[in-house]
DNA sequence: GAGAGTTCAGGTCAGTCTGACTCGAACTGC
DNA sequence: GCAGTTCGAGTCAGACTGACCTGAACTCTC
């Protein structure tokens, strides 16, 4: 039978915070933002961003607010990842984690806080982080890279308008492979979910292209997902 | 800043459970246990089974444990569905409710115990639960629902052998609509996943049908998801 | 200012996949 | 022995996808 937990058991809210940056080659990688723990246990080392649940807030904004602590900024996109709860993955208490992941806006990312506490590195190559953190970067990413293809949360990594190629290039980051221009241009148009702004780029020393908005407005095929949140409130 | 949470923050564990019943027509669709509660708050209203998570007991073994007391069976497929923290979502305590969904398998199903505080209902047609427990269980068929057809996680409901006949009806129940039995042969063929067992079922008014095993030793094409777990320790 | 170099935008084509359908095989019940 | 059923295998047309082609439209270089 259960047993009513003890004050040894502690509820805790994480984000993996997910934002497209240049690497060292120039090419756009994801990263993600770390904070250093600044109390034991695991005191100096890199851990994901968060804290105790408030008695009094709700899981995602919570999250929210981690978020805003640590970057500075709000999401584009916020969903509830997993829930740790290991018994040992926490060297003192049991510590039972609900993790969200996020993704910022690439060009707000670029001017986002930085301190000796708040070190963005390539999601791809982390270093040791606390607890069990390594796993569960991992998890966010193996998510991220299935939920990109058979949704539409891509143009959360942009701003307002975009050219196919940006979209493209978002897509090649996460996916981590090429993809053809030309057969990318049909899906997304087919999609029915972008619209001609009317307005092109110039500027670039090739044919300017269109510039596109993305309508959330279009009534998916299949029935929407629950539990997602777009744009969640600041 | 985050504060500390006190003693009115409790954290939950509850089980969706699934099994395929036949309704009262003879059509065979989703069944779910539910549990009487036997305390305020919400004494008497019918609820999910689960209980508070012990300070020394994992979250899926917690999930797994409650689905026992319930049913007195094992489940075949267990994970996590979702973890439910609104801070009212219970009048009294602040309560976070870590969510799991399992398949039992249909005919250990039919023997399952039943009692004046355990009743088995129709999942689509649920009465009037306790807390948000309306809400959690339409997710979970949601999440079956859209599962169930790009995973193999149908023959969670069969037994050790099985008729493509059967394994067919599986899917007509959860996806609520007729699918055409040679295009089902086909694609369950194509997926390598079936092993002939060399046996056919004799005994029905026509040709007698090949049995099939499931085998899961076969290679996911695609990068396989982390935290399921099939059969998990009873 | 003409040509080179680039990407953009739109198209073709072949192979794959999927839903609808057909037909003989193999069993039981009458 | 015939009717009625599902089983198992096959066909066919349309949808979809990856590979590829071509003219359009801009900037940069000479």
């Amino acid at each position: 039978m259960p047993q009513p937990h003890d004050a040894q058991m502690r509820l805790a809210v994480s984000t993996v915070i997910f934002a497209l940056r240049p690497d060292a080659a120039g090419r756009a990688v994801l990263w993600t933002p770390l904070v250093r723990r600044t109390r034991e246990p695991q005191l100096g080392l890199w851990a994901l961003p968060g804290g105790w649940l408030p008695v009094n807030e709700e899981l995602e904004v919570a999250a929210a607010r981690t978020l805003r602590a640590t970057t500075g900024l709000a999401p584009k996109y916020l969903e509830q990842l997993y829930t740790f709860g290991e018994v040992d993955r926490s060297p003192d208490a049991r510590v039972v984690s609900v993790v969200y992941w996020a993704l910022v806006q690439s060009d707000e990312a670029a001017r986002a806080v930085a301190g000796p506490n708040v070190r963005w590195v390539p999601a791809d190559t982390l270093p040791g982080l606390a607890f069990d953190h390594n796993r569960i970067v991992e998890y966010a990413l193996w998510r991220l890279r299935t939920k990109v293809e058979y949704t539409e949360l891509a143009h959360s990594f942009l701003g307002e308008t975009f050219t196919l190629a940006e979209l493209r290039e978002v897509y090649e980051a996460v996916l981590q492979r090429p993809l053809d221009p030309a057969n990318f241009r049909r899906t997304m148009i087919a999609s029915g979910r972008l619209r001609e702004t009317g307005e092109l780029l110039a500027g670039a020393a090739h044919r300017p292209p269109k510039l596109y908005r993305y309508d959330a407005s279009v009534r998916t095929a299949g029935a929407r997902e629950p539990f997602q949140s777009e744009r969640p409130a600041s």
